[in-house]
DNA sequence: ATGTGC
């Protein structure tokens, strides 16, 4: 029997992968899907959360989001806490592009001065603005430059003239993560990641410039600053080959510590290692270099466009508005402190492909934020929607503080570039303006490729696990 | 995701 057979639904928007349905699996997981949702589950996601949960120190759960897709090992949507003594952690439930995240600004601009001009505004941010695989930028880094990077996160991309102090109040974490050690980073990685910072990638990173086209609670988004028609721009991008090499180097450092600590894995692809071992802590140590350097380069990507949206409307940073509502991380391992049956312990939560949505009034969200919990941002596919939800009390107990991440992939790259050979790629767009250098990305990346957004932030609203704020809409897309 | 793939 499959094991989405052996999926029981416990309640509404909750299905129940029991304990022991796979040979060691020491926990249950938890699906959160709705009808249609679960419809496109796929058997492998199952079998890689279940083979998750047989791994040394995972505690309570582990729960899957509803965007769910298969991943490297561990499923994109999952999310895992690892005790920090006995546990492990594990390169690929952080998966390749480590601190890939969202960024949203806000300006004073409305949809109406933006709409008529967004063609031509669009190609002045392709100008500006390095996309695609392989992109490079113009700031070129030196290794003691990108340690400094690596330490010092989005304050580096500020001291350099990109952007403005108080927006490192608004970043998860203040922009830099305290654990990281530069010195554990390999000379590869630093080699790959010296000419990329402020570039976008490929895949489905992009730049947007968007507008509030649905308000769904006046008041948190009166109070989040943001209103009807206004002009904001999101950045999804991370740590490019930086972090990418990170995981590959340890990737293998977990293989060999396999055999050195005795520990048995149903899938190499979860290769793993004990949290407190030396491999564990340099892999964190390493992890946390690379996110700070995503924590810079969404700074530099989310500065260079603004800066250039008000170049080409003639206008000062003070009439243009620019003022960053939030930035976070949805692919990490955080060190965290969690209640389970009443005792606090320290865990390591993996999410990869799922955001950190911390309810009101706790200490980890920032002070701007602090009443209405943390801004979880969901970003759309290619000119579908993007929504701006904020952390509830409910996430604390069914998901370690923890909400999807985006809409999930539904059509496979190269089915998706079959179907734009078919359909041709301005029938695909329709209405949309997206600009790349290269037409290749696009074509992978269409909307109809992707799971429907709103029925993803549909279900962790519905569950009490973040809350709909508002909804965006593109008004233009930079792509890779 | 990725100096894109075996």
């Amino acid at each position: 029997m499959g094991l989405k057979e052996q999926l029981v639904q416990v309640q509404p928007f909750v299905y129940k992968l029991p304990e022991n349905t796979v040979q060691g699996q020491k926990a249950p997981v938890y699906f959160y899907l709705s009808d249609r949702l679960f419809e496109t589950l796929e058997e492998d996601a199952i079998k890689q959360a279940a083979n998750a949960a047989t791994l040394p120190g995972v505690k309570k759960a582990i729960y899957v989001m509803p965007d769910v897709h298969v991943g490297y090992g561990f499923p994109v949507g999952g999310v895992m806490a690892t005790d920090a003594e006995e546990g492990i952690i594990s390169p690929g439930s952080v998966g390749y592009d480590i601190n890939c995240g969202v960024r949203l600004i806000a300006t004073n601009l409305t949809a109406d001065m933006v709409y008529p001009v967004r063609r031509e505004l669009m190609n002045e941010i392709l100008k500006n603005v390095p996309a695609g695989a392989g992109s490079t930028g113009k700031i070129k880094l030196t290794k003691s430059q990108m340690e400094e990077v690596a330490v010092k996160g989005a304050r580096w991309a500020v001291e350099q003239g990109f952007g403005f102090l108080e927006d490192l109040e608004h970043i998860e974490s203040g922009g830099a993560l305290p654990n990281a050690d530069p010195s554990k980073v390999s000379k590869e990685a630093y080699e790959r990641g010296s000419d990329e910072l402020g570039t976008v990638g490929s895949g489905n990173h992009f730049v947007e410039v968007q507008v509030v086209d649905e308000v769904y609670d006046e008041d948190i988004a009166e109070r989040l600053g943001l209103k009807l028609g206004q002009v904001c721009i999101m950045v999804h991008s991370g740590s490019r080959g930086f972090g990418h090499q990170v995981c590959v180097d340890y990737l293998k450092v977990a293989k060999d510590a396999l055999k050195k600590y005795k520990i048995d894995i149903p899938d190499m692809q979860l290769a793993c290692m004990p949290f407190s071992s030396p491999e564990g802590r340099a892999y964190f140590s390493a992890m946390n270099s690379a996110a700070n350097y995503a924590f810079a380069n969404r700074q530099i990507l989310g500065f260079l466009t603004a800066d250039t949206i008000r170049r080409f409307f003639g206008l000062s940073w003070k009439d243009l508005g620019y003022r960053l509502i939030y930035d976070l991380a949805h692919n990490i391992a955080k060190l965290e402190k969690h209640k389970i049956d009443g005792k606090v312990l320290k865990l390591v939560v993996h999410r990869k492909g799922a955001t950190r949505a911390f309810p009101p009034f706790n200490p980890e969200v920032p002070p701007a934020y602090r009443e209405l919990g943390q801004p979880v941002l969901i970003p759309g596919d290619v000119g579908r929607y993007s929504f701006l939800l904020v952390g509830q009390d409910r996430s604390m107990e069914i998901s370690f503080g923890t909400a999807c991440h985006g809409a999930g992939r539904l059509m496979s790259r190269t089915k998706a570039k079959e179907f734009v050979r078919r359909e041709g790629l301005e029938k695909v767009l329709g209405d949309l303006v997206v600009v790349a250098r290269g037409k290749g990305t696009v074509a992978e990346e269409i909307p109809q490729a992707y799971k429907d957004v709103s029925e993803v932030v549909r279900v962790v609203d519905s569950l009490g696990i973040a809350k709909l704020v508002l909804r965006l809409k593109p008004l233009g897309t930079l792509k890779g």
